[in-house]
DNA sequence: AACGAAACCTGCGCGC
DNA sequence: TGCGCGCAGGTTTCGT
């Protein structure tokens, strides 16, 4: 479900709502989501430590706990978070919940059950999966560096967005409506990508990535905040779910094709710039 | 090494 | 009403 802008604003919900809370109890009803340790080893980590932080590494939600412990959730594509006085209000696809001593419960909810838990030392939080890898966000990067990475790759520059090793936080929504503003076609290859266009891409991610964060990330499908809480940039997306709807600029019909899996929409007429015109 | 496709799941909306 | 299909905010793993 979530990319950058909604998982900042779980994050930020959680912070004001959870930190310096205690964890009490810990109920695990679907052990795969645990990753890197057995689901009783999981509980005994957790149990009576304080989140004494809650930040994110990209799309990682990362629960700073005492004794240097961390713990990082991934929501994957439908994980949420919602928050109860009692345990008796768990609903379809709660699967692991913790129970705080502020008396409020967190529960996890993930009906495609994608989502994943790691449980890390401070030691090896960035050194081992599943941080390590990663590339930074859009305002850390070192243009220049990432130029001269993507002169030798041939994969669509749609592909090249949504790779968090590259720049963190990209996913589907975001790649459409970047390449849509930056009037890059999503098949062009990276290595035909000049600079000044890289240049005008990344700052097209921050301010597309900030815009929407602003506005507590988009609620289409399935993503909500904390506690179900809706996104407001949906209202502002140019392409994505807008497929044979006419662009706002030219009026020209928006395309749907395929691109790494994942629909892409863009309008053939902005978005022409292929540099050679293969596709 | 690099790239594309399959796999992991459930639920929803659509056409028949 | 029911069924099959395609699709959904992501990432890892498997082939070529």
């Amino acid at each position: 479900m979530p990319e950058l802008p909604e998982v900042k604003t779980v994050v930020k919900a959680l912070k004001s709502n959870i930190k310096n809370a205690k964890i009490t109890d810990v109920f695990v009803f679907l052990d795969k989501l645990i990753k890197n340790v057995s689901p009783q080893e999981f509980k005994e980590y957790l149990l009576n430590e304080t989140i004494l932080d809650i930040y994110n590494v990209g799309k990682n939600i990362i629960f700073k706990l005492s004794k240097d412990k961390n713990l990082i959730s991934h929501l994957r594509m439908t994980g949420k978070y919602f928050t109860d006085t009692s345990l008796h209000h768990k609903r379809k696809h709660d699967y692991v919940i913790f129970e705080l001593n502020n008396q409020m419960y967190l529960f996890y909810n993930d009906s495609r059950q994608f989502g994943t838990f790691h449980i890390k030392d401070e030691s090896e939080l960035f050194t081992t999966k599943p941080l390590d890898k990663l590339g930074k966000e859009v305002d850390q990067i070192d243009p220049d560096k990432l130029y001269q990475l993507i002169k030798y790759k041939t994969i669509p520059i749609k592909s090249f967005l949504l790779d968090q090793s590259y720049i963190l936080g990209i996913g589907n929504i975001y790649a459409n409506e970047i390449l849509y503003l930056s009037g890059v076609n999503p098949w062009t290859k990276v290595n035909k990508i000049p600079y000044a266009k890289l240049i005008q891409i990344l700052n097209n991610t921050k301010i597309i990535l900030d815009k929407a964060t602003e506005l507590g990330g988009s609620t289409i499908v399935d993503f909500s905040g904390l506690n179900g809480a809706e996104g407001q940039f949906q209202n502002h997306l140019q392409v994505h779910m807008r497929a044979n709807l006419p662009c706002n600029k030219c009026k020209t019909l928006i395309k749907q094709e395929t691109i790494a899996q994942r629909m892409t929409y863009y309008c053939p007429l902005c978005q022409k710039e292929n540099y050679e015109q293969e596709k």
